[in-house]
DNA sequence: CTGAAAGCGCTTACAG
DNA sequence: CTGAAAGCGCTTACAG
């Protein structure tokens, strides 16, 4: 049916290699020879069969993309600049959801995803470093975000721990001295949540502030899950000037709450996010947060991933990358005035 | 280097013919030998090579799904929930962004992008029918969204025009007059913007209120873009009492600017918009807006989608399907009071 | 520089 | 019910 590549040898006069060579960039061919079969490549429409081509080359130049949910906000803008940035090095992105769970992350791992993927992009939260050390199999894996910090795998992460210290002396610096930390529990020591909390617990030491156990307050990083927790709080007898939502969601989920029982923000309450999601710049009023760099994070994490599939980068120990951060202060945690 | 069926016909002491019997659930085949087969795989771990089944089949079990920007909230919304749909019935969904640029579209409909998939969910936005119906190829393709309502292709989408004045017809029944359309131009007809802006004037009209041609607003469909534009509204002399935002992003954008410049809302002007994403539901105030039926939108037209490819539905005629919507009366436009 | 041939791992007529 | 063979459209040693 579709134009093959012995159509266009037949056009052009030229043997099935001859053809493939040309595909392929391959050096010396002369010029002459290379013209005849782009011209009928051109004449006949000729397009390479990738299916046919992966299954001899054992490569699909497709990326695979790990992560429990597109619909949430820092994975939407996430995937989609990975997907910019794969598409710049002509590569495509295959997304699974997870929905954090173990079963649906291991399927990922070790299932048919991986044959029609050259490499993965991962971002594990419900699976350990010794599972997936165990189900990785040989394609590279670079793990995306913080749950895994593991010399066994590359990792290209934010700076969690200075930034969420930076956004919780922010806080401080207005003079702000209850600051709730919203989506991690007490004791946290691994993951985005521990990461954060130790930032967290830096900057009151810091400032020489009381860490109280009491306004470590766990929830699921999401909108409802952050009014939830804040609901509960206000109805309980803990007092606080401020709240440091772990992610924006939390934080926006925060504010609603908040705004709907009659307390302002930042007057009574400052508010603080994490992720510098579009949705912070407009609510209102808008968060303040620390954005983690995402640009730098999709960039350096496809590059990285490509050139371990083409072989460039050939780091025996796995590679770890830290993206910049940046404050960004509005006014639902403003500056001191 | 992987297992082969091969290599499970020879453990299993059978013929290649039977193991793929086996695998392809062929009915007559004598329960030992299926059985034998089945012990062999299982003993083997083998797992059958999608490429080189592709390859034969011609088959890639993958929906392609093409949309300008996969951190909208609503295509990351509706991207989750179609990738949910079609793995449920054994399907991946590869996304292709196309910026709404019509080169890209016309690649993702022509291109490779096609040999990978065996069907399409389109969201055009730059092509128009006659482009689409030239270059569509001999695969199914899915119209998702209402820029292209046309006999030629089916179609799934949602009430654009009964939602519209639904939305309308809310707005004014609490007392507005002067109701600004923010994201469509006088004039428009076709696409969702025409749509709902035909379901604007027919709410206005039964409602015996004027149509006024200044208070239709044309602004890209994202928060900047709405911010903007209610921006310059508030700058000039034009009086409004009321916006309807066509899509939520821009009633967020608008409703930041309104804040911002100290207009309440929905006091001095109510607000509502288009798409019930979730981050409505967290706006302070909450949005007033439309639910398009996300779920049956996402459930049906991977649906048929699928049909088309398996010859489950052989219909010649084009098939259109219209989801239900929903008014969702929140803070930002209250019912009369 | 170019050609003839093998083979990637499946599915599918074709026989029996 | 099952087997031997062809072939999907490429890439890649192997010769020349």
């Amino acid at each position: 049916m579709a134009v093959t590549m012995n159509d266009v040898a037949r056009a052009a006069g030229v043997s099935l290699k001859t053809v493939s060579n040309v595909l392929n960039d391959y050096e010396f061919i002369r010029p002459a020879t290379k013209q005849k079969v782009l011209d009928a490549i051109a004449e006949l429409g000729y397009e390479a069969n990738l299916t046919a081509r992966s299954l001899r080359s054992g490569k699909t130049r497709m990326l695979g993309l790990v992560l429990s949910d597109l619909a949430a906000p820092y994975y939407a803008e996430l995937a989609s600049k990975l997907m910019k940035a794969a598409s710049a090095r002509g590569y495509r992105v295959l997304v699974e959801q997870s929905a954090a769970r173990k079963d649906n992350e291991l399927s990922a791992l070790k299932g048919t995803f991986r044959q029609l993927t050259d490499g993965l992009l991962f971002t594990p939260l419900a699976l350990n470093a010794d599972d997936i050390a165990a189900n990785s199999g040989r394609k590279p894996v670079v793990m995306l975000g913080e749950h895994i910090d593991d010399p066994r795998f590359d990792l290209v992460t934010m700076k969690n721990t200075e930034a969420a210290s930076a956004v919780t002396a922010h806080l401080l610096s207005s003079g702000r001295r209850r600051v709730v930390i919203l989506g991690a529990a007490h004791g946290d020591v691994g993951g985005s949540n521990g990461l954060r909390l130790t930032g967290y617990r830096g900057a009151l030491a810091a400032a020489e502030a009381d860490y109280d156990p009491a306004l470590v307050v766990p929830c699921e990083w999401r909108r409802d899950a952050g009014a939830a927790a804040v609901g509960n709080l206000l109805d309980s007898d803990v007092k606080f000037d401020a709240i440091f939502g772990l992610n924006d969601a939390v934080a926006l989920g925060a504010l609603h709450e908040l705004i709907i029982r009659g307390v302002k923000v930042p007057q009574d309450v400052a508010l603080a996010g994490f992720d510098d999601i579009e949705e912070a710049r407009f609510a209102s009023p808008s968060l303040t947060t620390v954005a983690p760099g995402m640009d730098e994070i999709a960039e350096r994490s496809v590059g990285l991933l490509i050139d371990r599939i083409e072989g460039a980068e050939t780091s025996e120990s796995a590679i770890h990358i830290e993206a910049g951060f940046e404050l960004k202060v509005r006014e639902s945690a403003p500056g001191k005035s």
